[in-house]
RNA sequence: GUGAGCGUAGCUCAGUUGGUCAGAGCAUCAGGUUGUGGCCCUGAGGGCCGUGGGUUCAAAUCCCAUCGCUCACCCCA
């Protein structure tokens, strides 16, 4: 038997209905804050994530659907957005229309990683980017929305983490420092966070390994070692927030895995997940377009996993009841062609119907009915059909009465509130 | 890539020390109502007990392998 592959999932009803009131919900809130829909393809050339994730990070090294098209071009399955983003604003000059472009996106993802909880290898991001300025208000911005967004998804217990990165002036002697300090007591280090010494020390403050979480507390803070700019940058956004009466922890052992980062980085978690329970991940990345070929334009952005906004908030939902305005019982040899003349009148004017296909008896259809939770049944048998009437049955209320056929669109009109 | 746990009906799960162990509930279908749903009652269908090998007189049960799922590490949304 066939099954789909390793990380990847089905969606189908009911859960599909959460789906789209979650796709419907951010369409919305995105129009409220004036971002435009970008839709890029599935696939890119790799050098594209290569060049702007970073070579030496976990996605781009063991993480990436890569694979050979039939012109021996390497594409890959894109791992996350923002790099097709800033390819796509490059490649159609967005920058020289207007001076500030916002962009939100909802899209499949693909990492080869072992799935776990809130964790696949096909997964579904929504983001949000801005173009074009370097002011903290975008930053800001982005993370209001996020907050906004995730609120009205009906996802609770939120923390926001934040944390300043610093950018190529600061960053590099802030790491020297960083490297000086773990030096020291390399060998008291976990095996993982030798490695990250040689590779990228800034993860070692992420680390989870109880050597390491002691060790790392007297480690010098990036917070402390901010260029004056950096710095400046950092507390406007601290301040704007709370201005704005949005809660945050600064977190200067937030460091993203992602190489592109400068300034601001931020995280918002949720205590309804499991282990991976950051469920929006976000910086500035003011670097990023022209190390693609782009002119130089700052960026700000964020991306929230869509399976863990499910995940997180299914406990707080109530349950899901579609119903169907109105359910056909064909009885015997009625022509169904007739009465299906009926339905498609119906449906014309946005009134839900279904019928039976199985020819079965009135109380397997009455029950299919109920079932199906229909406000109201029509039933149609050979009597009806030669009187040119109907059976019109109220399910709610048991009542019911017999129309002239021509008359049960106005009746239905009357009494099912659309 | 590493580690741990788990694979029995469409779903959720029982199944003792290997010996009427092929089961329950829900769901489905049918009947009770020859044309009226929900509630109730009666009955039915549905499983190579993940797959392959081994031990044994006998395996869902024990052993080995393999595949899959789940959770965690790594990392990330």
């Amino acid at each position: 038997m066939f099954k789909s592959v390793r990380g990847t999932k089905d969606i189908f009803p009911p859960e599909v209905i959460r789906w789209q009131n979650l796709e419907e919900t951010i369409r919305k809130v995105m129009k409220n804050y004036n971002y435009g829909e970008i839709r890029t393809p599935i696939f890119e050339e790799t050098s594209l994530f290569a060049r702007g994730i970073g070579d030496e990070t976990d996605i781009v090294e063991k993480e990436m659907y890569t694979f050979a098209d039939k012109s021996q071009n390497s594409l890959t399955l894109k791992p996350e957005m923002t790099a097709a983003v800033v390819r796509a604003y490059v490649q159609h000059n967005f920058g020289e229309s207007r001076p500030v472009n916002k962009f939100y996106y909802v899209s499949p993802m693909f990492r080869q990683e072992r799935p776990q909880a809130g964790r696949l290898r096909q997964f579904h991001q929504v983001g949000a980017e801005i173009f074009g300025t370097n002011s903290y208000l975008a930053d800001c911005e982005l993370i209001i929305l996020a907050e906004d967004l995730l609120s009205k998804l009906g996802v609770r217990n939120l923390n926001l983490y934040l944390n300043s990165v610093g950018c190529p002036k600061c960053r590099p002697v802030y790491i020297e420092r960083l490297k000086k300090y773990f030096l020291k007591i390399e060998s008291s280090l976990s095996e993982d966070s030798r490695n990250r010494l040689k590779k990228n020390p800034l993860r070692i403050l992420d680390s989870k390994d109880e050597k390491d979480i002691h060790l790392k507390e007297d480690a010098p803070s990036i917070l402390d070692n901010l260029c004056d700019e950096c710095g400046e940058h950092f507390s406007k956004v601290k301040k704007f927030l709370v201005g704005n009466k949005i809660s945050f922890k600064i977190n200067p052992n937030l460091v993203r895995g992602l190489d592109y980062y400068t300034k601001t980085a931020f995280e918002f978690t949720s205590t309804d997940l499991g282990a991976q329970d950051a469920i929006c991940g976000g910086g500035r990345y003011d670097l990023l377009v022209s190390q693609l070929g782009g002119k130089e334009t700052p960026g700000v952005g964020w991306a929230c996993g869509i399976e863990r906004i499910l995940l997180a908030s299914q406990k707080y939902e109530e349950r899901i009841n579609e119903s169907l305005d109105c359910y056909f019982c064909l009885l015997g040899d009625s022509p169904k062609s007739t009465v299906y003349n009926l339905i498609s009148e119906l449906r014309k004017e946005n009134i839900s119907c279904d019928c039976d296909m199985l020819d079965r008896s009135l109380k397997a259809q009455m029950r299919e009915a109920n079932r199906l939770n229909a406000k109201f049944v029509i039933i149609i048998g050979q009597e009806e059909f030669e009187k040119n009437v109907a059976v019109c049955k109220n399910l709610a209320t048991g009542e019911q009465q017999i129309v002239v056929t021509n008359e049960v669109k106005n009746y239905l009109k009357k009494n099912l509130i659309l």
